[in-house]
DNA sequence: GCAAGTAAGACAGCTTCGTTGACTTGCCTC
DNA sequence: GAGGCAAGTCAACGAAGCTGTCTTACTTGC
């Protein structure tokens, strides 16, 4: 999903936007374990995309000031919170290509965000992590959606949680479900 | 955020790449009502990132086909599902000026996807609809992804699922959230 | 009936962030 | 020492955001 853009939105007012009802069969009649009908998967999918759209924006703000892009926000993101982390890890996990990686991770080392340390082990790899100012930074952005996410959270309750991320989970890829599990059974190795 | 990339992962591999533990006070003793330590929001943030990027990514297989891209595919979502949209309306959906809309919604116009209708009440709208063929083409796309929705939901389970909207619904900004009420008290005016 | 405001669209130009392909350098592993 | 992987670089491109200004057609309110 693209990212959504930044806009501010001409003409916010008033809509009565909902989807139209989908004209099925009223629930095909005992078809139900679980009401998946069709306007129930693309009620998920509006609001998954409302969802990332705003919780996107919420550090436009900061980002603007700084002239920094959401590209930018992300590297930051994920630097910080896997130090050593490797420019191929960082690209598995952005899925995109080295060469946009490049522009975007350059600009923040050449900022002083972004520090660059050959690995012990193997020394072609570049280790990245945050400088003090990049960990300002980082933490800067993230102040701007935590309010967002603990009203979120604390509005829906704590079952409610533990849903929410065993959703989220079955939507990623398997192979990544690994990076987000809740039990941590990490071993040494990188 | 931005729309996650489609690059083909450089290097999938292997990665033990989960975020590292942070170091706070474990659990600041009394504190919690609801979990809500950093790590569990930054858990949060990798989790909405990583699914909004696998689900879009399942598109891509057939508008790469098209050739057409991921804004495309966002316009005929809403438009498909809200029919008789008006153009401003998409606008404030999307969260993207006028001109960037511009550009896609005249391509999917060009390529006969989407029909525009001067508004009956307002004959300064114009209408939008999908045609037959887009249609068709909202519909393969909606397959694309309806797999892992249904798999993720069903996987989950129902409680979940509830869960599940709760929390995206108090991510998204409040007055999104009458755009996806379950219940619908919908007034006939637009 | 006219003025003001709104919906849509067009033109011009820019920026960010994605893409490809080819090539180099350094380093590890066998 | 050969082969292969990690990283970086160059060049060129394309998609999809953004800005501001302007026109046209229409509605609405006075």
């Amino acid at each position: 999903m693209p990212t959504p853009a930044r806009a501010t939105p001409p003409s916010r007012s008033d809509p009565a936007l909902r989807p139209a009802p989908v004209e099925t069969a009223p629930n095909p009649a005992g078809a139900g374990l679980l009401f998946l009908r069709e306007e129930q998967l693309r009620l998920a999918q509006d609001m998954i995309f409302f969802a990332y759209r705003d919780l996107t924006g919420a550090a436009d703000a900061v980002l603007d000031e700084l002239g920094l892009g959401r590209a930018h926000h992300r590297v930051l993101h994920f630097v910080g919170s896997r130090p050593e982390l490797t420019v191929s890890e960082l690209l598995g996990l952005l899925r995109i290509t080295k060469q946009s990686l490049a522009r975007v991770l350059g600009a923040l080392i050449a900022r002083g965000y972004v520090l660059q340390a050959r690995g012990a082990r193997d020394r072609r790899q570049r280790r990245l992590s945050l400088t003090e100012a990049g960990r300002a930074l980082e933490r800067r952005l993230f102040e701007a959606q935590r309010e967002r996410l603990v009203a979120a959270y604390r509005e829906a309750g704590g079952p409610a949680v533990e849903g929410f991320r065993r959703v989220l989970r079955g939507l990623m890829e398997t192979d990544t479900r690994g990076l987000v599990e809740p039990e941590p059974n990490r071993d040494a190795r990188r």
